[in-house]
RNA sequence: GCGAGGGUGGCGGAGUUGGUAGACGUGCCAGACUUAGGAUCUGGUGGGGCAACCUGUGCGGGUUCGAGUCCCGCCCCUCGCACCA
């Protein structure tokens, strides 16, 4: 018998199945299509187990779905510009360029190895001009349409990376990529107008029925829609001057006792300009700048301006403060302070001793809360010695002609009042900000954008696209595009006077949020997408990859698919139809990194086992949306199921096919028969929900089953053949080359992949005989064998037959029978 | 604090229109084949007990003939957001 020669034919087969081209997308209209796609790659140097976990499960998907006649996309390509090839420029002394392109031709090979079934006729790189040309010309889009533009801002800064970043790529308050500190720094920088689709990506949740919840809960999360109301406080000093506060309270506007702004609020500084405390005031909001550690509860401070705001609704003068607990990024940088119904405004009022009334009464006893003890159910007052705001629903009290009122009536009757005002009106906030864009580094796409002293900004023209990266780079030190005069010289196209290129590049998320779409028309060079194909292949049917893109990747590529829609590139609403984020893999409790030394290797593991157990252990391990614990007895165990499939296969390769009468079957051929059609429905069924390791289980339990069955007369060996020749082809998608090889030993000349997918006859399924549990009292005690016509009372007497000995003297007070299940006697 | 997801043998994990808990794998124990085997094949394996049985799915209640599964109240873990007005 041969030996499982996994490093032979593994080799084998992905020669055969690149020179027949296997993989090759065919676009075929009269077909339903399926387009498969796992989150490209970084081209970092080498895979890891991450990448070889999210591919694999892309890769059964992609197989399974090929055995179903479905013409499938699957393609592979590289997020190729990025930070990574800079350092390894200055550290190694070779060009971005040439660094990238050595990872990629090896990664690629890797992926090879594994028999992942890319057609890689479709492979694209970020990094080419042929790419990031379309970068620049959807920029000049988004541009066109008010959606890119420029702006001074308090940007993230990264010291480290010598760059800003977007908010998204915050991560408690420290750089994504290489966690250092974010400061603030003012620049101006070109951003993205994603809040003007805020409600697009938020509604647009209802098209995602099959996104994991958590995605979609962190998506909504971060857009953070708030109903509420902008009020006007116009300054007692100069009532010219307002100050807008947004609110979701606007039924506690009575009780508003103060205003405050946020340290970096705009008006501060003519409100302070020549006040006796100026000089303090500014020291405290240079102190509030700097950041303080995480999960540290910030103290509230803050600082009264001396200036006196306007209560609108009822004319009172009430301070101006400024604090630290007040965001400039969110609403506009002001509230006004309900201390008696709001926490923080409590908190703060008890400090500084600022007035807290009462314009919510809760409406019962029962009203009373836990976390604020009442002294008087009826009658909140500040005197009784609140200990928190009361935030619960209530009475109006204290509010003019609105006493009375329900607070949950009072928020829209007080907004609509306030419109006839003028003095606030109805608004809908959004906590997500706009994508800031601009990247100070050499490694990506130049944005495309000249500046002209006499025109301004002006937009490159179309056809003057790509503007190319300059490729001399010295390698030897930082650069970013600044560094090279001779790029940024140039011609204003306006009116042809001297004038200089933008030397900022975009960032990288820019290039990943459209590359699903461009993998529909990769060589077009005439258009960013081929509006056709778009509308055969796109959306993405199935999406894979990690949690970690939950935001940032998933949004802006949501973002950006709205805006191709708005332009008429494509005719859809959403990216991707379905998302699978699997887990992480994990080795000795914690996520495999350099640092912690607890790496595994690919290579290594492909090496000394092949790419099928890899495959197969991987799969067989966890359920792909959950951790997955790294074990080499685990391999092991994959290795050793393998090796038992080649055997039993050899073993009965040689035999004669024949039509199977399951009536003609001895008892045990028969058992095996049925056996091998629920296998099928089982991993069918499994992998339909991506269940792959339960699916991988029921193979195995076949597989049991095969090493069990001993009848060698001509049918027995019928039912056998047939039962290997399905176990193959339901394996085939997992371990396809073992599975391509024992095709051929038993007698197929062709390839697996031209094979449907199996199909179980229900009839197989049917029994003789079923197997009913006798429970009593619901403990089960034994068991009976009865015919499958048998009657309800048949089974009952059976049942009470068997266990006779257990109920003698015992009166049976009741005896449940659940058809084909069990019979419960209770005593 | 808010939101989402979890808690089942030594380990990874099966199991929901409520119906034999622990499939499959790993580990461990035993047997067979063998000069030998960390190869392979076979059997056993939640805990307690010689056994009949008892007990067992984070904890406490409940519904039910019957609960890992449904309901109520807790505890713990993971992830995300977090002074968002």
């Amino acid at each position: 018998m041969d030996k499982y020669n996994f490093a032979e034919i593994e080799n084998k087969w992905q020669k055969r199945w690149e020179q027949e081209k296997r993989f090759k997308t065919v676009t075929s209209t009269d077909k339903p299509k399926y387009y498969c796609l796992e989150m490209f790659p970084y081209p970092s140097g080498r895979i890891h187990m991450g990448h070889v976990r999210n591919y694999t499960i892309g890769d059964v998907i992609a197989r399974y779905k090929m055995m179903h006649g479905v013409s499938v996309l699957h393609p592979m390509g590289w997020d190729a510009f990025g930070l990574p090839a800079e350092n390894a420029a200055m550290n190694k002394n070779v060009h971005p360029s040439e660094w990238t392109q050595n990872n990629i031709s090896y990664m690629k090979s890797q992926l090879k190895r594994m028999g992942f079934s890319y057609d890689w006729d479709r492979e694209l790189a970020t990094c080419n001009e042929d790419y990031y040309k379309w970068n620049q010309w959807l920029f000049l889009k988004f541009y066109e349409k008010g959606l890119a533009y420029k702006q001074e801002a308090d940007v993230n800064w990264c010291n480290t990376c010598q760059t800003v970043l977007a908010n998204e790529q915050v991560v408690d308050s420290c750089c994504w990529r290489c966690n250092t500190p974010v400061r603030t720094k003012r620049l101006s920088q070109w951003f993205f107008r994603i809040t003007a689709y805020a409600d697009n990506l938020l509604a647009d949740h209802s098209l995602l029925g099959n996104w994991p919840e958590r995605v979609l809960s962190m998506q909504k999360n971060w857009i953070g829609k708030s109903y509420g109301c902008e009020i006007d406080f116009r300054l007692a000093s100069d009532t010219e001057k307002i100050i807008k506060a947004f609110t979701t309270r606007p039924d506690t506007i009575f009780g508003a006792t103060y205003v405050v702004l946020a340290p970096q609020h705009p008006l501060i500084d003519e409100l302070i300009k020549g006040t006796e405390n100026e000089e303090q005031i500014r020291q405290f909001i240079e102190q509030c700048k700097v950041r303080v550690a995480l999960d540290e509860e910030v103290e509230k401070k803050g600082m009264f301006t001396g200036a006196y705001a306007i209560n609108p609704v009822n004319s009172e003068h009430i301070p101006v403060w400024i604090a630290n607990y007040v965001l400039m990024g969110y609403g506009s940088g002001a509230i006004m302070a309900v201390p008696a119904h709001d926490q923080r405004d409590f908190e703060f009022s008890k400090k500084y001793d600022l007035p807290i009334r009462v314009v919510i009464q809760p409406e019962l006893q029962q009203a009373q809360t836990p976390h604020c003890p009442l002294s008087t159910a009826f009658s909140l007052q500040p005197s009784d010695n609140m200990t928190c705001a009361y935030e619960e629903e209530g009475i109006l009290t204290n509010s003019g002609v609105f006493n009375g009122m329900g607070n949950v009536d009072a928020k829209g009757t007080i907004t609509k009042w306030m419109d006839e005002e003028k003095i606030g009106r109805g608004k809908i906030n959004y906590r997500l900000r706009d994508w800031l864009v601009s990247r100070q580094r050499y490694w990506g796409t130049p944005i495309p954008i000249i500046y002209c002293e006499s025109c301004g900004i002006v937009p490159v023209k179309e056809d003057e696209l790509p503007i190319r990266l300059p490729k001399e780079l010295d390698v030897s030190g930082r650069k970013t595009l600044a560094s090279f005069p001779e790029f940024i010289h140039t011609k204003c196209p306006a009116c042809g006077r001297d004038a200089s290129r933008e030397t900022d590049t975009m960032d990288t998320f820019v290039d990943s949020s459209w590359y699903f779409a461009r993998y529909v028309s990769p060589h077009d060079d005439k258009q960013p997408i081929d509006t056709k194909q778009a509308d055969y292949f796109l959306p993405v049917d199935q999406y894979i990859g990690g949690i970690e893109h939950a935001i940032l990747h998933l949004l802006y590529s949501r973002f950006f698919v709205k805006v191709m829609a708005d332009i008429g590139l494509i005719n859809h609403k959403e990216p991707f139809a379905n998302l699978l984020t699997q887990g992480m893999v994990i080795k000795d409790g914690a996520k495999m990194s350099k640092s912690k030394g607890n790496v595994v290797d690919p290579d290594d593991i492909v090496n000394k086992y092949g790419a099928d157990t890899v495959r197969i252990f991987i799969l067989f391990a966890a359920p792909p949306e959950k951790d997955l614990e790294w074990s080499e007895q685990g391999v092991e165990g994959a290795w050793r199921f393998l090796n038992r499939v080649w055997r039993i296969v050899q073993q009965h390769a040689a035999g004669v096919r024949q039509e199977i009468k399951p009536e003609n079957l001895s008892v045990p051929a028969k058992a095996l028969y049925s056996f091998t059609h629920r296998t099928i429905k089982r991993v069918t069924e499994d992998i339909d929900v991506f269940h792959f390791n339960t699916a991988i289980s029921a193979c195995m339990e076949l597989v049991n089953e095969m090493y069990q069955y001993k009848e060698d007369d001509t049918m027995g060996l019928v039912v056998l053949q047939e039962a290997l020749r399905n176990l193959i082809l339901m394996l085939s998608p997992f371990a396809p080359h073992m599975c391509e090889e024992l095709w051929g030993k038993i007698g197929n000349s062709t390839s697996i992949l031209d094979e449907p997918w199996p199909t179980y006859l229900p009839e197989a399924l049917q029994k003789d005989s079923i197997l009913i549990v006798v429970q009593i009292n619901g403990k089960a005690r034994d068991k009976i064998t009865v015919p499958v016509e048998s009657t309800e009372d048949v089974i009952k007497a059976e049942a009470l037959n068997a266990v006779s000995d257990k109920l003698s003297g015992k009166e049976i007070k009741k005896v449940i029978v659940v058809a084909g299940r069990l019979v419960n006697i209770v005593i």
